[in-house]
DNA sequence: TATGAATGAGGTTTCATTCAT
DNA sequence: CATGAATGAAACCTCATTCAT
């Protein structure tokens, strides 16, 4: 009545974006992408259903909200700042901090592999991502080679491939869908030292100084 | 009280069954199993939709139909029959089998990944499969790890999980998915290269004779 | 194979018949005639549902059938067969019997109701019966007040049939539905008694002799 | 959470809803409950089908609605205000109300009857319903008893019964099913004549004064 | 006649999306 | 922006009936 002219977002529209970005993270956790109905992601977030359609379009408008909550690099498992001088410290790091994430968000990265197997779209966008990461994911095992670290006969793409989806992947069984029990840090070794196997790695391969 | 006489089905009714079979295929890889409707599949069948119901109840029992008629051998990567006198040949052809069983029935295998991430029954069924699996893959390798072959301070386990989801995923990528351009036969070299090395077991570990 | 050209119906065919009239009874009065389903009835038969099409066309026609097995008396209340002499005895005679008809059939009477309650054109021979006999009731009460043994104040086209409706729904309610738990022979005393009381007929008016 | 404001329904919501009762009484009057489609009613309202189920789950729920807009006192039959002394005028005054309601709602009077023939819940609400109601009647059968001034050999709870039914079901057959022509100031001269016959009350048991 | 698969009309229900208030 | 009723496209599923064998 008193002031009409607001021409910023209310505070309560504000409020109600992020209420609708949780509660729709929330549903989708527990319903999964495909079985989730506005009207749920509304009424866990308290407001009309018709309310949604104030801040996203679609369903898949908010699972991207959602995502942008979450921290990117969770995305990706191997060595983010691989360090040439000590390869194995670094594919050490890397998995066990994409376990860790990997732990932090299972139900979230089940909703998205649901995402992945239905949407062309999504699936499209995350084999671009992937493709990107394995881009430099090969690179670094080049230069493990060429630096006479890594196994020479290894197709360096493939390799980084491989190596890729063997930690994701095995994150996804025994982290989000129960495959195997087994804790994280007995994960974490086994992936680490199946990398370093693979690629030749002497373990010893530690900086001297 | 009735006499047999008709007991067995009339040849069209078994051939309208392959024949929805065949068809729910088709469409399942053509729109996915979300997507696809009973009416499709009985079209695409040259029948009414009501005798889609004559043969199944359900969209996920036409799927079990069409399971049925798939290999069970393309189901899991791994040796098959390990032979502990040549594991790395054992290693070998068993995932040379599976990449060309994968790539005959990519894209069933994507109806599948999408089934396992929306029907839990049908997740459950897949994970007790896959555990029975994973058993006869870690006994393998234990009994390497017994013979002084294989790295002996692997969780046998952890690892032949680890190895399995790293073909079985890798295949996904490469035939299913097209995340990367890539030939079989260097995706096998390459998977079983990292098996043999991940594991240890020297290459030279074949018979001599 | 070897007799052929049998003209009469086979023994089969007439056992068949049968069994569907008796299975028609039981699916009808357990799941009642709107709910049941041809498939059922031949189900409870032992046959194919394709089979109950070669004896009946309709449900209604299985239900036709079904009644036909079922004697006439139980149709009306009331004095079957008026004895002017006697008109108290007769009434009783007559409740009685209806009563106990009515319960060795209660389930059917159900039946009846519900069909009655559905179909338009069953319940117009519904009527046209009950009209036949209401005018042999409103006969006999006329000639009780020409004898002067009846109120002479009651229409009696009307009182027979508030009397007759009081008595077909009373075992309705107790013999039926459970509206209210009685043993048979309260009832029929009571509802006779009701009768005499309300047409005044004089219990003494018995035969002297 | 949500500011108040539209808390109260828009005057559409309130119109619509009371347009789907009216049509839905209009369609099962017309063609009974069972035959009747949602599709009608919501057609007939002039709604999208959709629409209905804004407003009602089921069918049985539009039901339920229907009759909450028809008054109680024609549910039952029998004398709502026993005025002991003088009985014959409180019956007599009972059952010219009830056919009289019963007149006005002949059409949805059978409505319920094929209801409570097919629907096992509205028959036991609506035998509950009729137990309470009896109750009282047998309780003022009773105390006519105690009185001397009804027949004492009858069971009051028999007796309430019969007289009960044979008042609603003479409505029945001749407003709601024309099983005879008769205009109702007869029908209610008979029924009320009967009932006090029955219950051997004198006439002149009225007061004097 | 008996069989049971095939047919397809028919009705139900769900839900994303719109839109007047 | 918030609300929630209105809309109607979509699929689903049932089952009476037909009919070739």
């Amino acid at each position: 009545m008193a002031r009409s002219g607001s021409r910023r977002p209310r505070a309560d529209a504000t409020r109600n974006r992020a209420a609708l970005v949780t509660a729709a993270r929330r549903v989708f956790e527990r319903d999964g992408f495909v079985a989730a109905r506005i009207t749920d992601i509304a009424d866990e977030a308290g407001l009309a259903h018709g309310s949604f359609y104030s801040h996203f379009r679609t369903k898949e408008d908010a699972l991207a909200a959602v995502l942008t909550e979450v921290a990117e690099e969770m995305l990706h498992p191997g060595p983010e700042f691989p360090d040439a001088r000590d390869p194995a410290a670094a594919i050490e790091a890397a998995n066990l901090a994409y376990l860790q994430a990997y732990q932090r968000n299972a139900a979230l990265m089940l909703v998205l592999e649901q995402v992945a197997s239905v949407d062309k779209d999504f699936l499209s966008l995350r084999l671009e991502r992937s493709r990107a990461f394995l881009e430099r994911n090969a690179g670094f095992i080049s230069r493990l080679q060429l630096d006479g670290i890594a196994d020479p006969d290894l197709d360096p793409e493939l390799a980084a491939l491989a190596l890729s989806v063997m930690v994701s992947r095995s994150a996804y069984a025994v982290l989000a869908v129960d495959l195997l029990e087994a804790d994280l840090a007995a994960l974490a070794a086994t992936v680490t030292r199946l990398w370093l196997n693979a690629l030749k790695i002497p373990v010893s391969a530690r900086p001297l100084i």
